[in-house]
DNA sequence: AGTTAATATGTAACATGTTAGATGTTATTG
DNA sequence: CAATAACATCTAACATGTTACATATTAACT
């Protein structure tokens, strides 16, 4: 299931305030998602409340990855705070979590900065993903069902559509749910938002690069033909065409580079 | 309860904050790792401050890892801190960290307890230690070199010495080490902790298996393997062997979840 | 002038007070 | 007696005040 929180609150720093509801709003003290209305406990069911610095977290994050904060920006904690409308610490609470994701770089009595992208870090982020995602792919194109390849087509089929738009944002939202499905057809619980996570250094170059690419309609065929593998369990095949789709996007992060140095470090 | 910590030296805190320029007073009278700060400004050299609730988080992570603070145990905020001689915050934070990484769970408003045992989050931590080690094996075999062959068979030298001696816990820090090097032998930034990292659960159950196998020189074997097939640049082979290697574990869970059930969630 | 010491400033780290919500207990009601 | 409502209790979440420290700036000194 996906956490449909603080999406609709555009976030846009600098210029304009985002609004999370007033001190006690509708979205204020955490209100959780109810499921199965069960007469279980909030502790006994699996409820994630969904806390202030979860929205934080959230919508700093998308921020982040979509380079609305730029790598070096600072991030002044008490601003935030401010437009958000909120107190330091969840925003406090939510930037350390950004820190261990290697999206914010904390610098003790200091200041917070949006990490800027590293060469080497991302390197290694990308060795993680073919590493976790071959694997993923493998299990999938072992245990899939009919089910899972008709969603898998589906999702295809809306790529298709929004590379037709040129609707970037569309296809890329499409892109992350489409492994977000093979992660989860592996049939491993919480393997989506590990990986997920490890993705994060990946999905901000990608969303750079989103731009500058002409590579959607290319990327749309390297999905079929990974949706195929899939849906043929060819386990072997999956992993390969898998391995080749990751690893295009290392020259491209060159080319960003020499364009825009400012965004990496050293 | 935690006996660790509230070890000694409380006193030494609360009154001469002032006077003593590192302020960052040893917590409990434990890991206060200073590293030797070059002429480097701090936000230029890559120093990681070590702050409280980073001391707050290697105590609390230990003890859970270690069972000392067994798995289903409530975890008091208050009174960790009052025993680590800290404010609220820096517990809060480093909960915070080992909430994400799966060691605790936070429920809001009521209480925070050490997570318990979970076969599939178990099962899933597995799988991303053996797409992480056996890719990084691969690269450490490829890119071998006879000075990280020579720290290799001297940790196996090490751990047959543990062995021997019947050091459980000896043996177990070497064995974290030498999946470290393996790590760093791959030579990417960051990915032994972000193994590390992933491997959180599974160390856990390691740990309370150790006491139980008696399987240590059968362990012994199998990294002698592993290292042969690195120093001999076998990178199938390498790779085989750590995956039979940590697959190993499975059979051992099972018969701890019927001996101590009351570790396991469910 | 160049170097070092004093000081000013801003921020994260830390401490502590306050609020809201989850749960268990007791009282109340049918 | 069972169901439920009122209440007490406890805890994390949140808010805010305070401290320490990294760094920039200025002053003092050789």
């Amino acid at each position: 299931m996906l956490d449909v929180i603080g999406q609709e609150s555009n976030a846009s720093f600098g210029e304009i305030e985002f609004s999370l509801p007033p001190a006690t709003g509708p979205i204020g003290g955490t209100l959780n998602v109810q499921l199965g209305s069960g007469g279980k406990s909030f502790r006994e069911q699996k409820v994630v409340a969904v806390t202030r610095k979860d929205q934080v977290y959230s919508i700093l994050r998308q921020a982040i990855i979509s380079s609305q904060l730029a790598p070096g920006e600072a991030i002044r904690k008490e601003l935030v705070a401010l437009q958000l409308g909120v107190s330091r610490t969840p925003v406090s609470d939510a930037i350390n979590r950004l820190a261990d994701e290697g999206l914010v770089e904390i610098y003790p009595q200091t200041g917070t900065f949006v990490a800027r992208l590293r060469l080497d870090k991302i390197e290694t982020a990308q060795f993680v993903r073919i590493a976790l995602e071959t694997a993923a792919i493998r299990r999938a194109a072992e245990r899939s069902s009919a089910e899972i390849v008709q969603r898998l087509r589906d999702n295809l089929d809306r790529q298709r559509k929004a590379a037709d738009s040129r609707d970037f944002e569309g296809f890329y939202a499409l892109d992350e749910e489409l492994h977000d499905m093979i992660c989860d057809a592996a049939g491993l619980a919480g393997l989506r938002e590990i990986a997920a996570k490890e993705r994060s250094q990946i999905d901000r170059v990608r969303r750079l690069l989103l731009h500058y690419e002409t590579r959607m309609v290319e990327t749309l065929k390297e999905h079929q033909t990974i949706v195929d593998a899939i849906a043929g369990s060819s386990v072997e095949r999956a992993a390969a065409a898998m391995e080749e789709h990751i690893s295009k996007m290392g020259k491209m992060l060159l080319q960003l580079q020499s364009k825009r140095p400012e965004l990496f470090a050293e």
